[in-house]
DNA sequence: CGTATACTTCGCCACTTGGCGAACTATAGA
DNA sequence: TCTATAGTTCGCCAAGTGGCGAAGTATACG
């Protein structure tokens, strides 16, 4: 009953939902997610926790950048279903169509002009540490990771 | 989003998925219910309450019984699969099998007398109000409504 | 080294929630 | 009509949760 009850915890909130589907399309930057959904940095890092506590979402670091994303097929079928439900529910919803315009806007710059936004100073011009890390995420077109 | 979250909200606690998974096999009235997971009236009502908010059961009164059922193939395709994916999470719960083992026990005898039981009271020989109802309900065998 | 930075953990606060018993409502039966 | 009874609603309380900022951790770079 735990593990069910650990996803169904992690479903019930409304910026989980909101984070969760910002992954639908493949894997975003701690730092996209904070701007997706304009919460503080710490906030965001709890949800993350309970999401990949609850199996919802894998995460790499690299670098001093943490990628989260949807699990793969490794991933139980407790979970793959969830997130095959959560994603038909959500379909046409006002809230996750903005952020997925939002969402858009986002991805046209990189993440760490993103980052230096957050912290409010000038974008330098040269190029931040991980870069070669987020141009091949840039490249690989947003990618479904492995989802049923 | 309100709608999914009402569900989410409402599979996300321990007692209403004991709740939920007791009714999978048929209607049951709310005093075998309140048997099943041994829980002040109040508290069950309440539970249920949520329950039938999230379209995750109907409930039909008849005399003064109340009888919860999942809901049938009208329901929102939310509802359906989320009953699908919670029974399917919880087919091997230890748990769940201890409440089917005490649900067979519990349907050995008329909702009456289980409800004389909690006011603890004896059980008057004659029949009770709605006894018509029950004895229908009982020769139906225990009828799945409806499910996908 | 030391500094900057991307993220997490900690400590706090307002708000929500699950539990109970008491009071209330509605129906059945004398 | 009056009483008994099956459920619900209300009021309360302890425990849990989402939010934030501050402090901590780990990595990159000079």
């Amino acid at each position: 009953m735990r593990p069910l009850l650990t996803v169904t915890n992690a479903l019930a909130d409304r910026t989980r939902l909101r984070l969760l589907m910002g992954l639908r399309e493949g894997e975003l930057c701690a730092c996209q997610l904070i701007e997706l959904v304009g919460l503080a940095p710490s906030t965001v890092s709890k949800h993350m926790f309970l999401l990949r506590q609850a199996g919802l979402v894998e995460s790499r670091k690299i670098g001093r950048w943490v990628y989260y994303r949807w699990p793969g097929r490794a991933a139980p079928l407790r979970v793959r279903h969830a997130l095959k439900w959560v994603a038909e529910s959500l379909t046409d919803d006002p809230q996750i169509a903005k952020d997925t315009k939002h969402l858009a806007r986002l991805l046209k710059s990189t993440p760490e002009t993103l980052c230096r936004k957050q912290t409010r100073k000038p974008v330098s011009s040269s190029s931040a540490p991980a870069t070669r890390a987020a141009a091949r995420w840039r490249r690989a077109g947003r990618v479904t990771s492995g989802r049923t």
